[in-house]
DNA sequence: ACGTATGCGGATGGTTTCATTCCGCTTATG
DNA sequence: CATAAGCGGAATGAAACCATCCGCATACGT
């Protein structure tokens, strides 16, 4: 282990880099990680500089946010098992950490020199594959339960979300045309009348499309 | 009426302008509207040059695109009123017509650009209308039928697709966010074991992520 | 309180990516 | 066969971006 190298920097430092990585996974999560670097910088409220001394260039950022965020879901994954009473509740409030969620999402399946990265990278890869499993746990849980449908795999949720939040690039074609198909079907069958949860807000109407 | 200008081309320059609109309409679905010039011209197999001279700039395209393609939307739209035995019905048949809709949603609701053209041209503006007066006309249909959901409005099911399709840009924040947690809520009800359709193809495990 | 190592901001240079134009050659058409 | 119409793609210029550098500011040990 090497002893962390960001413990000795001088308090603003400290507070700076935090910032940075702050807005780093705020802007990554919402507009993906092909965001120019003064915009990340002005957004954490440092100048280019400063963003560039912490982080050599925007593949190190990007390996910096990746690992905590997907630290960060792993654990909140790991809270709900504990925490919740059954695999589907606890897969329910998973998808429901949209934030959180969504940036992994960008990270691991829709930004291409994201996705470069998390292959090349080892300790983020094996991250990843845990986070799967526990999903998958969750998924065939759930199944077993009676409260998820059988037809769906672990490849389905994922997909589902990552599609919810951006066509994929790549992906192989094949796989993803299956997968929109997918996709498209469950959520037809979230639309049904019948049994569903009563959603939050308010039913949107043409008019909230406008502006 | 200006009698369409488009009518006294010769042979072949009327057939590459068919194609550069088919491979726009492909890419702008796929990628948005904001690619190259140059990568639209290759994939329909002609110059740049051959590609300015017919659409004086992009906004020309993509106006000759949205026109086209809501055109097309409409007509489905109308078809499947008169075929389907329901609103309901119809409703998934539109939605399953994922291409055209998708493009129709990169357009309206996606790139920025499009948009813009989109307000400023009344005659494509009045088409966008004439399509959300038939789509709500689905969804209140499909409620009055008992087959759809009653808490949600046809903002929702646009939303949905644009949701599924991309994250938005802008759309005041807060409508944002809102329509989010709406579509997370939609899409665990399509997630639910219960009175579902069966899926096309096989279910999607964690390893169809990989590659 | 002071000296200095550490850190800061943002102007700047160099590169890449695009949109659009231009012109010599090709081809459909009458 | 003459020629108007069309074609491709190199060339041009503008814009967006990355990454560096340096004079100034600030935290921290003494």
């Amino acid at each position: 282990m090497t002893a962390d190298p960001e413990t000795r920097l001088r308090a603003d430092a400290r507070r700076n880099r935090d910032q940075i990585l702050a807005a780093a996974r705020l802007i990554f999560a919402a507009q993906g990680a092909e965001v120019p670097m003064e915009e990340i910088a002005r957004s954490a409220g440092v100048g280019v500089g400063t963003l560039y001394r912490r982080f050599p260039d925007r593949d190190a950022l990007i390996r910096a946010v990746a690992v905590d965020n997907f630290d960060r879901v792993l654990r909140d994954a790991r809270a709900a098992k504990d925490q919740e009473p059954s695999d589907w509740d606890a897969l329910i409030r998973l998808l429901h950490q949209s934030m959180e969620l969504q940036l992994s999402i960008q990270l691991a399946m829709v930004s291409p020199r994201a996705l470069a990265i998390l292959r090349s990278d080892p300790a983020i890869k094996a991250l990843r594959d845990e986070l799967l499993v526990v999903l998958s746990g969750f998924v065939q849980g759930a199944q077993a339960e009676g409260r998820l449908r059988e037809d769906v795999g672990t490849g389905d949720v994922a997909m589902l979300f990552a599609t919810l939040l951006r066509q994929m690039p790549g992906k192989g074609e094949e796989v993803a045309r299956i997968a929109m198909r997918r996709c498209i079907g469950i959520m037809i069958d979230g639309l049904r009348a019948g049994q569903n949860e009563s959603l939050p807000g308010r039913a949107l109407t043409g008019d909230d499309l406008d502006p």
